[in-house]
DNA sequence: ACAATTTCTATAAATTTATGTTAGAATTTT
DNA sequence: AAAATTCTAACATAAATTTATAGAAATTGT
């Protein structure tokens, strides 16, 4: 099966939700909140979180108060950017980015379909930023915003 | 990482293998043949090879001088087909084909995403077919057939 | 009829990768 | 100093992948 993880998975709902509470004053969430919310446990959000924050996604405030809030606005967040950070260069198959991961590299035809592939959803990962990702959950969800997130 | 599964790389080669073998005659080939020049073990293309043949994408033949051949001629075979038999349907992720699959699908906005995504690659595959591949693979190995798979 | 070849079937073991949890240290605010 | 919260490392569990084992069934050639 052709799969994204749930690290990629998790951490896009994960920005998206940063994204939702995303605004002028830029208030700090914390992650407990996006456990509720999301349904994801707290525990694996940290793991996720990290990547994130090394590739300048979204900034920490440690301590009491603290939290994490999108390190830029949302139009500026495109969705290959999370997903580079979560899982790495977009490819179906390791060999795609890495000729040496295979001897057969230099006749192999069917990785010239797999290579074809991978750019299409780069491609598509590239033209999609965080700000549309919040245009399709609030047309999805027009009451408010808590309701986005029941169970 | 979006990842296709060894099952779909390989019984792809498989295919392919059994494709740029294919002729009028069209003999059978051995697994044995195939593990070879496909630098896969025989025990994992046995596996590989069933839902292949159940999916009538090829053929057996048992006994001494048996083996399998390509159930139709390449052209009408799509690469879409090959990898719906290996690993059903193609989809980023399960939530877009089994709406079940998640409590949050309907106001999931990132499932809207992973589908547009899932929809794109499969069309990318169902307009592929073997005669496609088996094209590339000679481009790319303008020489024998034997020497498409030097190692 | 017999031996050799090859698919077919099932299961299990080993390995790797992905997913998730536990525990506690470090930092900051109140 | 206490509470809140991020940060870090290690551990645990589950799933996917690969190899291995053991033989049965079918077919061909001698």
């Amino acid at each position: 099966m052709i799969r994204l993880s749930t690290k990629g998975r998790y951490g896009t709902r994960l920005m998206l939700n940063l994204g939702l509470h995303y605004n002028k004053e830029n208030k700090a969430i914390v992650l407990k909140n996006i456990s509720d919310e999301e349904e994801i446990s707290i525990r694996y959000l940290e793991q996720i979180i990290i990547p994130l924050k090394i590739n300048n996604l979204v900034k920490s405030i440690r301590g009491a108060g603290g939290g994490y809030t999108l390190a830029r606005s949302p139009e500026k967040i495109k969705l290959s950017e999370i997903l580079h950070a979560l899982e790495g260069a977009c490819c179906l198959v390791e060999c795609v980015n890495d000729e040496e991961y295979c001897t057969r590299t230099s006749f192999c035809a069917v990785r010239e379909v797999w290579k074809e592939a991978s750019i299409m959803l780069k491609n598509y990962f590239e033209n999609l930023t965080l700000q549309d990702l919040i245009k399709i959950s609030k047309k999805k969800n027009p009451q408010t915003l808590k309701s986005t997130f029941n169970k």
